[in-house]
RNA sequence: GGGCGCUUAGCUCAGUUGGUUCAGAGCACUUGGUUUACACCCAAGGGGUCAGGGGUUCGAAUCCCUUAGCGCCCACCA
């Protein structure tokens, strides 16, 4: 028989996809089964594939598997985010390349381009996903801005809105100076900086006093209207009441009293700006103050900035502090570290604003969240993301839901006739023109009168609906495929978008389906490289998940990714992983390419050591598939790959495959055969979900198979019972065979020499494990003697002593060196336990199953002790 | 500044209520081995004061206290 070649992974893999694809094997309809879901956490629309995908996509993938061969009818969401912030950034710069400015563009024909965009480069990370072998139910393929799904957030909002839990703001919110839009308090990045601390010296006003004030943004001076002390502070008694100037703007300000004010920091009194300062707001609608808005939504300065106008506020602020300088304003600087905070998409340092937003109030939707995943109605994996979520939910705060991004959905407040002020909220134009007309009792209104509010909502108020609006959720509550399908099962994702996205699912999933949206949250780490720094474009430390499937297969990268990643823990990515992973796949095909070549022979009987070796790897099987029920239960898929990986790899084919093994040239038996393609069927079953290819491949070779016996729809196989006693008995003649195998090596004696081989024991002969030891140790006779062999080496398993004769002299000395240290280790392990048996209080304290066992222990090694003895004397 | 978590072999990690030789696994390393499925291999080996200190207990990697280092989350001190 022509044996089969080496593994050609990349052909194998179109292969297999392409059948899989036609078989509609991924594709899951309302049935009578149980359901098990997943839907994908929706990457960017525009986005391409990186590690942190390969990892994350890889354990869903992982999951679905399994559960559609434990019978379920598994279903795996596909689809995309819109990711309105990210993708706008992306066609803004893309126009810009092209010489387009997007301030000249309408909001339809930007979102013209957009779109363009969306259907050049969408979807790209989808087609990545089929060659990692991704077995997502396609044909649901979802993107957040389908008509469906639009039509759910406008849906969601108008609801909330009704419901008084939406409204509009004037707010400090965090401003994007370079995205031109607010961003959410989840949004905003606080990086430690150096910066300074300047102080200035401002004069009061009718005299020839002045005042220091400490500040770390001198070119906010221009919007000051207030300096504010501490009343109790004695230093200041004689300014209260007084007015100050700001330096430069010559502007007249009051000084105000509050106790906000920090005695201890700096010198004691500070700036008011209640424009550009979330303090300082609160002070200023306080204190009554004006509130001087200096800058231009770039954050250039504008016509407060006086000369500086148009110039950018770090150009501003060396600039302002140097004239500060100049006129004798600034008596000091000092350096200071603070926290800044930064734009999550652009970088961009976060500007304080003060505009008009809209916002959700969260705390009481967000109570049924806090309690599903307190009583464990939702599982987060690790648990230790529990304190973390408790104490973000506890802390919520109203949620900025308005972008000021035309990318998205848009929002559906309509103002009417000229006020700014004046708004109905409406699913529809022509909803919102008759509550308009209701509203103001104005029966001329006509829909051009209306004007829609021109912000976009955040990405995460449609993201958030996900599980449900997938399934049609939200627009018909009721139908078949969301009682089905809903609640999902298991949720895989990112620990940074946490409260994002799992969070606020968990809250729309109570608010508009009274259920959780799933049961477990998977919570992946973040993929890093070797010096633990994380994976980034600029670092340029990423490699290209295409080019490593390129180079070790699909199915290596898997089992890469999976070796060391264990839930919650950040993943130290090294391609060695890889390496290891197509090892792996290579000893599977090489195992199988050994049984394919075998020549079967239907006359001859099956030897005692091949049925011996089946049945006991047919309890290690067993073993295994409790063990990797364990450990798929706690999600713990890095171990039940190790399992998976150490049952095939050393129990079958070290052990087993050897077992069976004919001599060179001979055939097998047909028993012998047919048992172990039984194994083998077996093992490609709990091997599938890791390495789905080579199972497939592999699978589909042992014989023809007809579409619906593919190995993606098998049967997980049945757990049976463990015989115990034949897993000890063949541990310890394999025991015995690594004894000759280190006495082969220690003296030299190559494995084609065959050995004899005695044991002392007061035992018959044909235990029934000789024919392992025989066959694996290469002994050509195996007798049980009642005495010791002179002038042969030993060695002892457990407490018998096994003697291997070898011609010319054993070297005497090395032999008694080596006894007398076994011996000195084993008295003093002996004494240890003897020490404990006989403390009172131990065996008063300890259970009795602890102290049998110490007693076994220490037979065991009176009794070795006792053969050490013997033979040392013999050998004296 | 507040809260949470981590520290076990060269590396990445297991170690479930304290007690089966519990100090482990995989990789890496050392040594030996190529006509006989696989050198992406086989076999045999070396390697850790369980971060440091203290305590509870008959018994601690495991529980308590403490010190140090690291990580994460939250927070408006100018």
């Amino acid at each position: 028989m022509a044996l089969a070649g080496k593994y050609d992974a990349k052909s194998i893999e179109e292969k297999w996809y392409s059948y899989w694809m036609e078989n509609n094997y991924f594709h899951s309809e309302v049935d009578e089964r149980e359901a098990y879901t997943i839907v994908i956490p929706p990457p960017n629309v525009t986005g391409v594939l990186h590690m942190g995908h390969m990892l994350n996509n890889t354990i869903q993938d992982v999951l679905i598997r399994r559960a559609r061969l434990k019978g379920y009818n598994a279903c795996w969401v596909p689809g995309t985010d819109h990711a309105s912030i990210a993708t706008e950034a992306k066609v803004v710069a893309k126009l810009k390349e092209e010489g387009v400015d997007k301030k000249d563009l309408t909001r339809e024909e930007f979102l013209e381009h957009a779109w363009d965009w969306t259907h050049k480069h969408g979807g790209i990370i989808l087609e990545q996903l089929k060659k990692l072998g991704a077995s997502c139910d396609w044909e649901r393929t979802s993107f957040t801005m389908d008509p469906n799904l639009s039509a759910s957030v406008i849906k969601v909002f108008v609801d909330l809105y009704n419901k008084g839990l939406i409204y509009r703001g004037y707010r400090m919110v965090n401003w994007d100076p370079e995205a031109k839009t607010t961003l959410s308090d989840e949004e905003v990045i606080y990086e430690e900086k150096q910066g300074n601390l300047y102080y200035l010296k401002y004069k009061i006003e009718g005299t020839e006093d002045t005042l220091t004030i400490a500040t770390t943004r001198p070119e906010t001076i221009m919007g000051d209207t207030a300096i504010c002390i501490n009343p109790n502070d004695e230093r200041f008694t004689h300014l209260k009441g007084k007015k100050a100037i700001v330096p430069i703007a010559n502007r007249v300000i009051p000084i105000i009293e509050d106790e906000y004010v920090d005695i201890e920091f700096g010198t004691g009194c500070l700036k008011v700006t209640p424009a550009h300062d979330p303090n300082d707001k609160v002070l200023g609608d306080k204190h009554n103050l004006e509130i001087i808005d200096i800058f231009n939504e770039d954050a250039t300065l504008n016509s407060y900035g006086l000369q500086y106008e148009g110039k950018d506020r770090f150009v501003v602020r060396k600039e302002i502090v140097k004239e500060l300088k100049e006129i004798g304003v600034l008596e000091k600087v000092e350096t200071h570290l603070n926290k800044v905070g930064t734009s999550e998409r652009t970088k961009a340092v976060i500007e304080p604003r003060l505009s008009d937003q809209w916002f959700l109030k969260m705390k009481d939707l967000a109570q049924p969240a806090l309690d599903a995943v307190l009583d464990k109605e939702v599982n987060l994996v690790p648990e230790k993301f529990i304190n973390t979520y408790r104490y973000w939910m506890e802390n919520v705060r109203d949620w900025n839901i308005s972008r000021q991004l035309w990318w998205g959905h848009q929002i559906p407040a309509y103002f009417y006739a000229d006020g700014k002020e004046d708004f109905v909220v409406a699913e529809s134009k022509e909803e919102a023109l008759q509550l308009a007309k209701d509203k103001t009792g104005n029966t001329d209104l006509t829909i051009a009168d209306l004007t829609q509010d021109p912000d976009a909502l955040d990405t995460w108020f449609s993201s958030w609906l996900w599980p449900m609006s997938v399934f049609n959720g939200i627009l018909e509550p009721d139908n078949k495929e969301i009682n089905y399908y809903y609640p999902t099962n298991d949720l895989v994702t990112a620990p940074e978008i946490l409260f994002f996205w799992v969070a606020r699912m968990i809250i729309a999933g109570y608010e508009y389906k009274k259920e959780k949206p799933f049961t477990n949250v998977y919570l992946t780490g973040i993929v890093r490289d070797k010096q633990r720094r994380k994976m980034s474009k600029s670092l340029g430390n990423s490699p290209d998940p295409l080019e490593l499937i390129g180079k070790y297969g699909a199915d290596g990268i898997r089992v890469g990714m999976l070796l060391s990643s264990p839930a919650g823990n950040d993943l130290m990515f090294d391609e060695d992983l890889c390496k290891q992973g197509s090892s792996f796949v290579n000893k599977i095909w090489n195992a199988f390419r050994l049984i394919k070549g075998w020549e079967i022979d239907n006359t001859i009987e099956q030897p005692e050591a091949s049925a011996i070796a089946i049945e006991w790897y047919t309890s290690k099987f067993q073993k295994a598939l409790i063990e990797l029920e364990d450990h798929y239960s706690k999600y713990r898929i890095s171990d039940a790959l190790m399992t998976t990986y150490k049952l095939v790899w050393d129990d079958f084919c070290s052990w087993l495959l050897e077992m069976i093994k004919p001599a060179y040239g001979s055939p097998i038996d047909a028993k012998t055969y047919e048992q172990v393609i039984a194994i083998l069927e077996n093992n490609l079953k709990v091997l599938h979900p890791f390495v789905p290819f080579i199972s497939e491949e592999i699978w589909q070779q042992i014989t023809e198979r007809s579409t619906e016996e593919a190995l993606i729809v098998a049967s997980w196989p049945e757990a049976q019972n463990v015989n115990n006693e034949v897993i000890e008995g063949f541990e310890i003649a394999a025991e015995v065979v690594s004894g000759i195998r280190t006495v082969r090596k220690e003296k030299n004696i190559s494995f084609k020499e065959t050995i004899e081989l005695s044991v002392l024991s007061k035992e018959e002969n044909n235990t029934f494990f000789d024919a392992v030891i025989s066959k694996l140790g290469n002994v050509s006779s195996l007798n049980y003697v009642a005495a010791k062999i002179d002038g042969a080496l030993s060695f002892r398993v457990k407490s018998t002593e096994y003697f291997i004769p070898i011609s010319g002299n054993i070297n005497v000395e090395e032999e008694i060196k080596k006894l007398t240290e076994e011996l000195s280790y084993t008295e003093g392990f002996l004494k240890s336990v003897q020490k404990k048996l006989q403390n009172e209080r131990f065996v008063s304290n300890a259970p009795e199953q602890v102290i049998a066992n110490e007693k076994k222990k220490q037979a065991d090694a009176e009794a070795k002790i006792a053969t050490l003895r013997l033979s040392l004397e013999n050998l004296q």
